[in-house]
DNA sequence: CATACAACCCGCCAAA
DNA sequence: GTTTTGGCGGGTTGTA
């Protein structure tokens, strides 16, 4: 029950994991208020940092200054909405995220995308997400080059994975259950970095190790994983991937562990049983096959995991099993 | 940690 | 009409 953090918040040794929690903090304050003012004084009391050290200290975290931090996640929203209200004018989106005017918006948006918000919705976001997934091979190569890849991943075994994971291409319905997910609390621990790597995989060990000392899950608790992001919109090294377990209210954070509350809602869930090779393909066939023939349309929340059964890797195969969801809500309204 | 300074960005008006 | 760009003053941010 010792939080080291707690007693010596402004100790300077031990950087990373020390600050991961205040950090996280401070991250999950700017997406759940986009649409305020976010200036360095009040995330700063977030963080119970002072307004200077704060700064210094999250660019070292994280490699992004503050105010470049808020902007991007304001863009990466917007892009979203772009795409998913279609009807809903740009400016209107703007003024939901906080920007006093459309010609800020539309100045920053070229700033981040390259491209004026017009283009991205007419198709410019494609190749967006093309540079995206250039630029995660190019860091999944360069890793393997660094660990001598014991099982190489990404390119051969994706045709692997199509053979094995897909029954049929043109294959009516795959196998969707909508539920009912409750509201609830969740510890977590955050990975931030590339999906489809080794990355969320060694995160998952650490949390199952830290979850074992903590007497977790409950029983009847299961483990969930939650894609902060959308790595069609937001560049590898930024996304977050946040490995759960549900505690109750009174749970506090430990160490790097943090808080959150899950809003909970309606979901299609289906399972998965591959690699980590194969999810990302299951996913594309869950949003892209799935959804648009189902009479409803995501709403705007992260997806989740449902590791219902542990999160065992099986040691051969590198093979595991999850409940994959994507929220959802009624296509009108 | 405070101050200071330069660069950057926001907010406003105008216009394509 | 909406979106986007240009120009410019004043305020904020980033860093020494």
């Amino acid at each position: 029950m010792t939080d080291p953090s707690a007693t010596h918040p402004d100790r300077p040794l031990a950087m990373g994991g020390f600050y991961a929690a205040r950090i996280n903090r401070v991250v999950d304050h700017i997406d759940g208020h986009l649409a305020e003012p976010l200036d360095l004084k009040t995330l700063a009391a977030v963080a119970h940092f002072s307004p200077w050290h704060f700064h210094r200290v999250f660019h070292a975290c994280t490699g992004e200054t503050l105010a470049d931090r808020v902007r991007r996640r304001r863009m990466e929203v917007a892009a979203q909405r772009l795409l998913r209200h279609p009807p809903l004018p740009a400016s209107a989106i703007a003024f939901e995220l906080g920007f006093s005017s459309a010609e800020v918006f539309a100045r920053t948006f070229r700033a981040h995308f390259g491209m004026t918000a017009t283009q991205w919705r007419h198709g410019g976001c494609s190749g967006w997400a093309e540079n995206n997934r250039r630029e995660l091979s190019k860091m999944s190569q360069a890793q393997s080059k660094k660990d001598q890849a014991p099982f190489e991943s990404s390119i051969e075994d994706a045709d692997h994975a199509a053979v094995g994971a897909s029954p049929e291409p043109g294959g009516r319905s795959m196998d969707v259950e909508l539920r009912t997910i409750p509201a609830g609390t969740l510890a977590y621990l955050r990975y931030t970095g590339p999906y489809g790597g080794r990355g969320i995989g060694l995160a998952w060990g650490r949390f199952a190790k830290w979850c074992s000392q903590h007497a977790l899950p409950q029983p009847g608790h299961a483990l969930i994983g939650i894609a902060q992001d959308n790595p069609e919109i937001t560049p590898p090294k930024h996304c977050r991937y946040d490995c759960c377990v549900e505690v109750t209210a009174a749970m506090r954070a430990v160490g790097s562990v943090g808080i959150q509350r899950f809003a909970g809602g309606r979901y299609g869930c289906t399972r998965f049983s591959g690699t980590v090779a194969d999810i990302n393909d299951a996913w594309m066939r869950l949003y892209g096959d799935w959804l648009p023939s189902s009479g409803w349309q995501p709403d705007d929340q992260p997806a989740i995991e449902i590791y219902d059964a542990g999160v065992d890797v099986d040691e051969e195969t590198g093979r595991f099993s999850c409940l994959l969801c994507v929220p959802i809500r009624p296509l009108i309204i």
